[in-house]
DNA sequence: TTTGCGGTCACCCTTTCGGGTGATGCTTGA
DNA sequence: TCAAGCATCACCCGAAAGGGTGACCGCAAA
């Protein structure tokens, strides 16, 4: 009976040692429970499927199916699912888009293990744990300087060094629609030219690093 | 005595999750011990001085003084450091840098505990423990192709969005002489144009993400 | 000491970028 | 239904980039 009571968590991460370091921070809380372990986005819509965690912890760079596909899966087809995202980086849009998705909480890994439990309680609560700069990224202009797919295309391709020219001939269409679709990126992103469109895009998380 | 024999470990990483990892790893490891945790650089160097470790898990990337400088710092001061590259990205020149740089283990923090726990025994026994990818890397073309200081400089004041003429304005140089490096930097990444050389310093760790 | 390399600079010439302006067709949501 | 956004394309023009070539200085290693 007690021990149904436990909060049951699912941790999604491709470093073990993160696992571990989950394991660590849990051992000692006798409200929580770690059910599972899933090291690919793939993996952990799976072991979400089998185990029905009340808690999901979710890392957004993971090989195969990324966090982000991986949450937005879960969600659709578990709309109830509390996910807390757990990234390396702070400030990217990758972790925008996870709040967009649905993610419930927002963890740093250079959190605190106090912090990692709080923030677990709290989203089992049914709370909202989202930082302040994150939601203020939301509300202020990363909504609105979201990239089209079109325009992230484009712009990996320039970022792997191809001319505009090069680019329309790639993607069958003009030179000058080219350099049309990177001027809005440029715009977007507050980018002096196409060399500062890609660092920014880069360390944002628009294009893969 | 037999206390004594323990294989006293410095974790210098910015993660408490990764701290946490290493700490679980390493709590049924009768031979090991966790005698201290840094979570900069600087500090990193201040805990060496102080512990004087027989073993050092280091993180590359880390606030303050990064983790290659940190390296290079404890070896300058005891080159009889054993230190081993605790990473998150495979394949960037950081690495192949550290074991330029003296370090004597590289793991992935994707790696097994078991693994974490093996080199860890290994490399205090004496032994460097180098995944031949990395040692190819250092091997084929990685050292030659290695930026200079000044280089990386003129690159990241590219990156940021600076046309040749700003930046050579800024380091107070001509801007023909921004031409040259740039031409330099671009035939040794092997680039077409300033956004590629900007895209593959990023990807390969030159510049900071 | 000579060689090589890093950093500095110059000139020429072609290609590419980036800004401005404007226009069309399609889809989607208000 | 109508506005908005996305993707498409065109023309002009000045500014910047990139390729080639060649040169000088200082320092450190061979």
């Amino acid at each position: 009976m007690a021990t149904n009571d436990k909060i049951r968590i699912l941790c999604a991460d491709d470093h073990p040692l993160v696992h571990d370091g989950v394991s660590f921070a849990l051992q000692f809380q006798s409200d929580m429970e770690l059910v599972g372990s899933a090291f690919s986005g793939q993996e952990a819509v799976e072991q979400f499927r089998k185990l029905c965690p009340d808690v999901t912890l979710m890392d957004l760079q993971m090989p195969r199916m990324g966090g982000l596909e991986a949450l937005v899966a879960i969600r659709r087809e578990f709309p109830k699912a509390r996910i807390v995202v757990l990234t390396t980086y702070s400030g990217d849009v990758q972790a925008a888009r996870a709040i967009s998705g649905g993610a419930v909480g927002y963890l740093l890994k250079s959190s605190l293990r106090t912090e990692l439990v709080r923030t677990v309680r709290e989203v089992h609560q049914g709370l909202r744990r989202i930082p302040p700069e994150i939601a203020d990224m939301l509300a202020t202009r990363y909504d609105a300087d979201d990239l089209t797919p079109r325009e992230v295309e484009i712009l990996r391709l320039v970022a792997a060094g191809n001319s505009n020219k090069v680019v329309g001939d790639r993607l069958s269409i003009s030179e000058e629609t080219v350099k049309s679709h990177m001027k809005n990126v440029m715009e977007k992103l507050a980018a002096n030219d196409r060399t500062h469109a890609v660092s920014i895009a880069m360390k944002r998380g628009f294009l893969a690093i």
